[in-house]
DNA sequence: ATGGCTATATGTTATAGA
């Protein structure tokens, strides 16, 4: 089972790009990041042509996240729980049936910029949350992952200058820590664990030619619990992705699973 | 780097992203 992660910053001006990524990389199951739609206006039948099941979260403008699987789907849930009165769409999971049922939960972790200030206080807030659903999910003692867009930096070896992003809140220590308590608590950060070099990216700013620079930062991750990072069979980042048509300023992350 | 592009809706400008 071949499980990927993108934040396609659009689905409206992914319509070209996102259908060719899925032809050709061909995944079982995508969540995806800042659909930046509401439900009703996700081209689902664009997707469900190529075979995928569509579940969406979406909201008006900004964020929004979606679960594309050709393997069946159950118990799809919106929201991550711990706050009521929350109303950004940023989380969706859902079990995927395949020769093995696996848990895999959608992100889209707040950008928390500018820091000190509320942005950055949401941030923190949301990474407890996450953090409390984390110890739920490795309490089933089952396969499970989140993967998403976390807007976490989480080492110098993961950006290619450091230096500028040291007062921003994708690498500020606060938000380094938070991500390690959750990491912490048992799970792997599947790309890592494989790859301990430094020079891998998931994100190109669109700005100051970046991407022609190679000046990115690795943010987007996969997080297994042990049950899942024992099946995990491969891991990559699509970077090619960065340099077609009408890109995502984002590309691909994704775990094969003997799943 | 005084955020220099990109995307969306609030729409010919504002807001957000990272």
């Amino acid at each position: 089972m071949k499980i990927a992660t993108f934040n396609i910053n659009g689905i409206k001006a992914r319509a070209e790009a996102l259908p060719r990524w899925l032809a050709e990389a061909a995944p079982d199951v995508v969540v995806l990041q800042e659909i930046k739609s509401v439900d009703e206006g996700f081209p689902r039948e664009v997707f469900e042509d190529m075979g995928y099941r569509v579940e969406t979260h979406g909201q008006k403008g900004f964020n929004g996240v979606a679960i594309l699987s050709k393997l069946p789907l159950e118990d799809v849930t919106r929201g991550l729980p711990g706050d009521e009165i929350d109303e950004q769409a940023r989380w969706i999971e859902a079990t995927v049936n395949g020769a093995r049922a696996v848990r895999v939960c959608g992100l889209y972790l707040p950008n928390g910029n500018p820091a000190p200030g509320p942005k950055y206080d949401y941030k923190l807030a949301w990474m407890a949350r996450l953090k409390a659903r984390a110890k739920a999910l490795l309490a089933t003692e089952e396969p499970a992952l989140m993967a998403g867009d976390y807007n976490v930096i989480p080492q110098p070896e993961d950006a290619a200058r450091p230096a500028a992003w040291v007062d921003d809140a994708l690498f500020l220590p606060q938000s380094r820590a938070a991500l390690r308590r959750t990491l912490n608590l048992g799970f792997t950060d599947a790309f890592r664990t494989r790859e301990p070099r430094s020079g891998h990216y998931t994100f190109w700013d669109y700005q100051a030619a970046a991407w022609e620079k190679n000046n990115g930062i690795r943010i987007d991750h996969i997080l297994l619990t042990p049950q899942a990072a024992d099946l995990m069979t491969g891991v990559g980042i699509d970077k090619a992705v960065r340099g077609g048509d009408k890109p995502s300023d984002h590309v691909p992350v994704w775990v094969e699973l003997a799943a």
